[in-house]
DNA sequence: CGCCTTTGACCTGCGC
DNA sequence: GCGCAGGTCAAAGGCG
């Protein structure tokens, strides 16, 4: 692959988890999704992508958000797995939203090895991640720091707004030009401290309508319930606390950006920024149908927190 | 005043 | 070794 190419789709190179990690994101438990890992509960959809994860996947889409998975409206079904398989070209080519999970084996960037010089001003900066920058310096081989690097998640969002709000407070902390992009890459840090939950925000050069969002790390830490402007977004999530960056309400909110009529609603506001908050009614007709049912069934922590 | 964004400089890893 | 690109720092300034 050339280099342009391979600069032009920096983002497939987040190496994917396998679907089953991402089908056991905290979709199912989030408290027992710690630093170390997640710890499946006994809910999983594990079993029905072991055979075939990519049609199992595209049967996950069509069934819980109506959608066909050949639709140029959707997802696409592409989850890669491993690779570096130049798969994120056709997806950013030819269709609005795609989901992809990484296990942060990314040879793109390797935060935590830095330069004395440079660790002895983060300490005195003293950030959220220092902890965890300095603990990874002493006793490791880089291999074993890149192993050891933040789970990653990130989509596609069709929508005008590059910083969707997700709940979490974020302070954004760099922005870079991108090659072969008009658009910048954003680089937002969770405020919490002790939280060094990262995620960065950059548009589709191909499909400006497109915000690709790559959250990196998990929160350890609720969601904040005074959110400017996002009160119903952080009422939606305050039993619990979803990690890494909330990918599955972020990954249907997706959708339902997408999906049009048919969008899949669970009571998300978007902030002020408004023009991609799905229709209410939408969501009205959502919940009575069996879809919704569905939803509920294969990702049931989503909705037990939606219970006052 | 506190929090946030902006932005140029700096650091690091990778490919050649 | 060098250049490039990604990622981060931190000072400065804006805003409520």
């Amino acid at each position: 692959m050339s280099n342009e190419s391979k600069d032009l789709y920096s983002y497939q190179y987040l190496s994917s988890l396998s679907l089953y990690e991402l089908m056991n994101l905290p979709t199912s438990t989030p408290s027992s999704y710690g630093n170390n890992g997640f710890v499946p509960s006994s809910y999983s959809l594990a079993d029905c992508f072991q055979s075939s994860p990519g049609a199992a996947y595209d049967s996950l889409l069509h069934k819980t958000l109506g959608v066909s998975p050949s639709s140029s409206e959707v997802f696409n079904s592409l989850v890669d797995q491993e690779s570096k398989h130049d798969v994120t070209n056709d997806v950013i080519g030819e269709t609005p939203t795609r989901v992809s999970a990484s296990s942060s084996s990314s040879e793109a960037d390797h935060p935590g090895e830095d330069s004395g010089k440079s660790q002895r001003k983060r300490e005195l900066v003293g950030y959220g991640g220092e902890e965890n920058r300095i603990s990874k310096k002493v006793g490791k081989t880089k291999k074993e720091e890149k192993k050891q690097r933040e789970p990653r998640v990130s989509f596609m969002t069709k929508s005008e707004v590059d910083h969707l709000e997700d709940g979490y407070r974020w302070r954004k902390y760099g922005q870079k030009a991108v090659k072969n992009s008009i658009y910048p890459r954003s680089y937002y840090r969770c405020t919490t401290q002790r939280c060094n939950v990262k995620k960065r925000v950059e548009r589709s050069f191909q499909d400006p309508t497109v915000v690709i969002t790559t959250y990196e790390g998990q929160h350890n830490h609720p969601l904040p319930t005074n959110l400017r402007g996002s009160s119903a977004a952080a009422a939606m999530y305050s039993a619990d606390f979803m990690t890494p960056g909330s990918f599955t309400h972020d990954m249907f909110r997706s959708s339902a950006y997408t999906s049009g009529g048919s969008a899949l609603d669970y009571g998300y506001e978007q902030s002020s920024y408004g023009s991609v908050n799905a229709n209410p009614n939408a969501h009205q007709e959502y919940r009575q149908g069996g879809e919704y049912e569905l939803l509920k069934e294969i990702f049931p922590s989503i909705f037990f927190k939606q219970e006052p």
